[in-house]
DNA sequence: TATGAATGAGACTTCATTCAT
DNA sequence: GATGAATGAAGTCTCATTCAT
């Protein structure tokens, strides 16, 4: 499998690297193949072409946070903990590799409607999951029995996504971890039964 | 004043249509000029450049969502009615023109850095308006009164945002307005006193 | 009589100062228009089109020196001082002109083949006023009767082309009359019988 | 080291041709890149842009020149023998070489006034082993100690220039070689002791 | 597997000229 | 005669992808 060779990782690293630093419209495949260490052309043994190589970054990183959420969601805890716990994740992984967040929040939106929608596609999976924690809470009431998932979704995700792109435009100046409580008391306050 | 001159407005609105139509990337110049009736070349008699109809798109068209929220912020009514006039403001303009949804919540964003950083200029008008309408509920306790103002706006743009961008992404399939009175109520429940 | 009218001479001195200020290649019709005070469609009224500005200018000032030419040619004096007046007017009018010099020593020609063949056309009635007097130097027998009168003649205007062109390249920083009787001398001594 | 892969020369040589041709404002990349049997991109891979493609032909041509006066300057024959061979040398290149004689008299002077610049510092290097040549003669009083060596420079220069251009500017018709005893002996005439 | 030289399609912008007023 | 808004043709350069080695 070409996603457990070492080259395949070295590549997506790559990307990620000289994305952040160059921006989404300044990464070129060269330059990219240079920071990986390998020619050009080796790029197109392990992608497609560029478009895949981007949704794999997406789907790559986007695993550590599906990973997560997944033993959170396991977890015998109640919605609330569950729901603190997610945030918590989302802005600790995004917190420690800056770059990551650069690339997530900036620059990988800057890519055309139909690569959005197949990271779209990828997200998905991570918001499914979400569902699933408040369908639960709901089920449990412990949250609003009245609440629509599909809202309550958008409104989580939303906040979540508005809040980092605002500290990642913000130049990442403070940190973005000590924020995870209040946002969490704000979103549940408006969730809880 | 270039502005008022009928091809100026009539060169907008062919953006809006032709980047709806064909996506940012595909938004060629010649597109728009054809789109508008006017020869390539006029286009540059009253903007400066490709980025400049586009950033021009972006200021014209959310002057109008400044404009409505200002008068919204004046009337005498309380902060739960101003939010939810708000909501309401920003879906119906969305909802009424969908080439304009599309443009704002999809296409804009793929562009570059610095095209981004200055139609955020842009909407940090608004969302300087949307704090008013929260320090205005704080102070007169129609809201949590230990409510972080950064994070609300954060929540409030957020979820309305990512709403909005569900509902394009989802082809437009439903009648976005219903959608207003539960994102309010739910963005009240997180906030109110 | 166009060439009579007032507006003429005012776009000719306007092309003058817009090409030794701006260059040949950023001296746009609609810069010239604007330095004459004329609206861009009236040059029209008076040019054929920018090439017959280009040459007009060429040609109204070179007939100055021609004019001039023609009566040291016509004075009672030898052949040595007819060449050393020359020499003085060109290098005067030059010297009083320093647009002037700049375009025809350096803008004028970056001027396509075509405009300068045009230019040469009225160059060469200079060059045979040059010609006339080498000519009669020989016959009176005041220059080297062997002489080759081309070559002659190319060497005169050579060293006073290249003289003017170091002059400008220079920034005009010396001033350019007192060179006339070294090169004068110079000249003379490997033409004079 | 580009310059010495053989697509560089293949690309200089196809740019004399083309420019020779079709004259420097016809003489688009793309024609050149079909002269060189290249791509157009390819092209790129050895210049940084089309200018740098013109100072490269002015540069890698005037080497020759450089190159044999060099050898000319370190022989141990007199003054004037060593002008004859410069001159003879200059005149035999671009005899031999038609389409860089009309390159490098006509088209190139075209070019912009930075480009011109640029050509006129390869230019300096050639000009000042002529310098060289004169302070030498000077120096074993050859020629006249009293000579100023800018002027007699800019006479012995103007006169080449004049002389070939005026040879192209009649379409080559004769044979340049012949005019060089002839130029030598008028300049000779001026200078010597 | 790996390389990297070569390819070639594609678009923004300028500016001389026109013509309705 | 005078205006100036409108026209539209035309060329440089980038970069994802290929393929011979």
């Amino acid at each position: 499998m070409k996603r457990d060779k070492p080259k395949y990782k070295q590549i997506i690293d790559a990307a990620v690297i000289v994305i952040a630093e160059n921006g989404y419209h300044q990464a070129q495949v060269s330059k990219i193949a240079k920071e990986a260490n390998v020619a050009d052309g080796t790029i197109y043994l392990y992608f497609k072409n560029k478009e895949d190589i981007l949704i794999s970054v997406f789907r790559e990183k986007m695993a550590i946070f599906v990973d997560n959420v997944q033993i959170i969601l396991n977890q015998d805890i109640d919605t609330s903990e569950k729901l603190l716990k997610m945030i918590d994740n989302h802005f600790r992984v995004l917190n420690e590799d800056r770059n990551l967040a650069i690339v997530t929040q900036l620059e990988l939106r800057q890519s055309n409607k139909e690569l959005r929608f197949r990271i779209n596609e990828v997200l998905k999976e991570y918001l499914s999951l979400l569902d699933a924690i408040l369908k639960e809470g709901i089920d449990k009431e412990e949250l609003n029995i009245s609440l629509d998932v599909r809202l309550a979704r958008q409104m989580v995700f939303g906040t979540i996504d508005e809040t980092i792109t605002s500290w990642v435009m913000n130049d990442q100046k403070y940190d973005l971890m000590k924020l995870s409580p209040e946002v969490h008391k704000l979103l549940m306050k408006g969730m809880k039964a």
